[in-house]
DNA sequence: CATGAATGAGGTTTCATTCAT
DNA sequence: TATGAATGAAACCTCATTCAT
């Protein structure tokens, strides 16, 4: 592509990477200015593309959506997968990574921005947020929750409730998320998001941990 | 219904409410389609009045999203006075407080709506989220900052970065608000919501107090 | 309309004919150049209203011919139940009568030009087609064949199959309606449109009539 | 099947017989679905090259509609002059052999149809339809009115209109070619497509014999 | 010769806004 | 005030045609 300095070429062959950036321009987008308000032509525009092109690999405007957020499911997945890892370690630990993973993979933005959109589309595509539900929220709560049960019962933690306790532990983390780029509460490499992480886990492992167990 | 000429009168004379039923309608269906995706002519329907009838009131689609979100500024302006008269108590009792004003405010669907509006039209309304963000967040955060400051100076809290603690406090409130309904975690009226209020007031208390503060 | 000198005004309330000018317009249309070929703004611009307003009225395109097809059939039904009381008379004299009936509707472009319209547009839609075969094509040779039948059974008819008599009656009229305008074989008001119809009736009765029923 | 290299060769070479195939095609979809509904690709797939491929041998998707008519124009030409050479015979037996011959080339579906594209896209294409006037329709209809003119001028047939009585012969054929799978009248192979000819046949030559000349 | 990715004009449909009544 | 028919500017999507390979 920047190889040929001679011109652009009007015709680019069997650019296999060609669905993913469309994928990578609609999220841009869709992120800027919603779902609604992107106009395919932006997206292939982005993309480098036609109009027509799109449609070459994604049949309607919905289907991007989908695919975006099933792409993003996937390295989530495998997140997941690493936190069921974490359960066997020792749980105080393993919240420290936890908090930390997440806390990376949120900063991601291409990751990070998905929950956005779901959250301004879900009334008008339901199918995806259940999906979305499924695959990420659920998991990710319930390997939370797994973790800090076994905190109670190795006496680490005080005797908290485990389901909502998790809600405690993302809820900072996912709010956040969702706020702070809009807000301008913190620019993305805002070094204070490192002290805010550092934060949480401070408020969060005094107020979780056992009498004896609490550091100075 | 139309028999029934006492209730609800065909033919309401200067109806003063006119302007907020409007509103009301159009809170719903942003809410439930977002702004893009809901017409005009759904709010009117939805209000009791003909599509034209709403350019009475309103000059333009946009105007009615600026108002819905002026209007539910002014509660939560009245609310952050609330939180300035309760500086001057007990830092451990004004917190408590606290959170469970902001856990009714936020029960408060028409009020709570609100945040999830803007995040998804964030990037098409710039000027609405800088309205939110100047007489809301920063107002909120300040008032709950300036709290937790001075229960650290009095030694009640642990010496943590009142700024950031204050995002530690509200962060599962509004992810709890952004995401309970649309993921289905608790339903509206669920019980446990307010057992989640004091889950997290318990482990937030736990975690900001100071050694000799602690509960059992 | 006529009746302002002073200008056209761009709003007209409430026509009630609207509908019906909207499918005038698309017939004249779709006879012209085909469903496909046409474009919604050319029906709009020939009905003398904007492109949106034809959505006020047929939710699609493919609506409009739909309601076009309704509308073209109800007046045929009729001309069937008339059929019906042609039935008790002479089967020479109603024959007789019968072709002119034919004769008479088919020179009516409006209702002629649906079959040529249909014959187009079979494959795209089957339900069209079934619609008009049910209620003009079964009932119209229905009501013919029985009158031959009598006929024969009367003896005032060669016995010839009457099912297959009858398509023998109308095959000429049906040819001529959809052919003679397309290949210029005769133009509309063409005076022998009247003669064509006395020699198909010249012959048919001669190649019908039983022996001693023959006119010189 | 492309296990079998003998059958379909992948690869074959100067295929003198692609734009046959191609036009073979387009004829079929053209009928289906008509020629606007009819898309390129489809009918490079079903003649089983790509789509740039079917651009080598046509230029355009209006040039294949061309070369259909004309390829079907031919072998009707060479009917007509069939039809000459039955002039000189006997005017009753001549008109017999005609029908069987219209009736055969009719049930031929690749002839058979192409007429009624004509009728579809007339309004489209008139030099289309100014062609096949020209060549099929005002050389068949004269040689037709010519044979009945004969008869008349030898007293076998009643003194009919000849050019008249020629549109009376062919209009039941045509119609029926026209009318009939579409309207399911009659099944492509229904033994009494056979029985319909004949009956025409018998109606028109008693319709058109002379007194004397009649069979019982 | 052959392919099929790519283009972009153009078609159908939607909907915020206007205005005659 | 209130209505809702009407407008027209897009938006989504299709597909005839081109051209690098």
């Amino acid at each position: 592509m920047a190889s040929t300095p001679t011109k652009r070429p009007k015709f680019r062959r069997r650019a296999e990477a060609r669905p993913d950036e469309v994928l990578d321009a609609a999220l841009d987008l869709f992120i800027a200015r919603g779902f609604a308000a992107t106009r395919v032509e932006d997206i292939a525009r982005r993309a480098g593309l036609s109009k027509g092109a799109v449609y070459l690999y994604y049949p309607s405007k919905e289907a991007i959506l989908e695919a975006l957020v099933q792409r993003s499911i996937l390295p989530i997945a495998e997140q997941v997968a690493a936190l069921g890892r974490l359960e066997t370690g020792d749980p105080k630990a393993a919240l420290r990574s936890l908090i930390d993973l997440i806390g990376d993979g949120l900063a991601e933005p291409r990751v990070a921005a998905i929950p956005k959109i779901i959250v301004g589309e879900a009334g008008n595509f339901p199918q995806l947020v259940e999906s979305y539900r499924r695959q990420v929220i659920e998991r990710g709560l319930g390997a939370l929750t797994a973790l800090i049960r076994r905190g109670v019962e190795l006496g680490q933690f005080r005797p908290v409730d485990p389901e909502l306790a998790a809600r405690n532990v993302v809820g900072p983390l996912i709010a956040h998320l969702l706020l702070a780029r809009i807000f301008s509460i913190a620019p993305a490499d805002d070094p204070r998001a490192r002290r805010f992480l550092d934060s949480h886990l401070d408020i969060l492992m005094n107020g979780l941990a056992a009498e004896g167990e609490r550091k100075a």
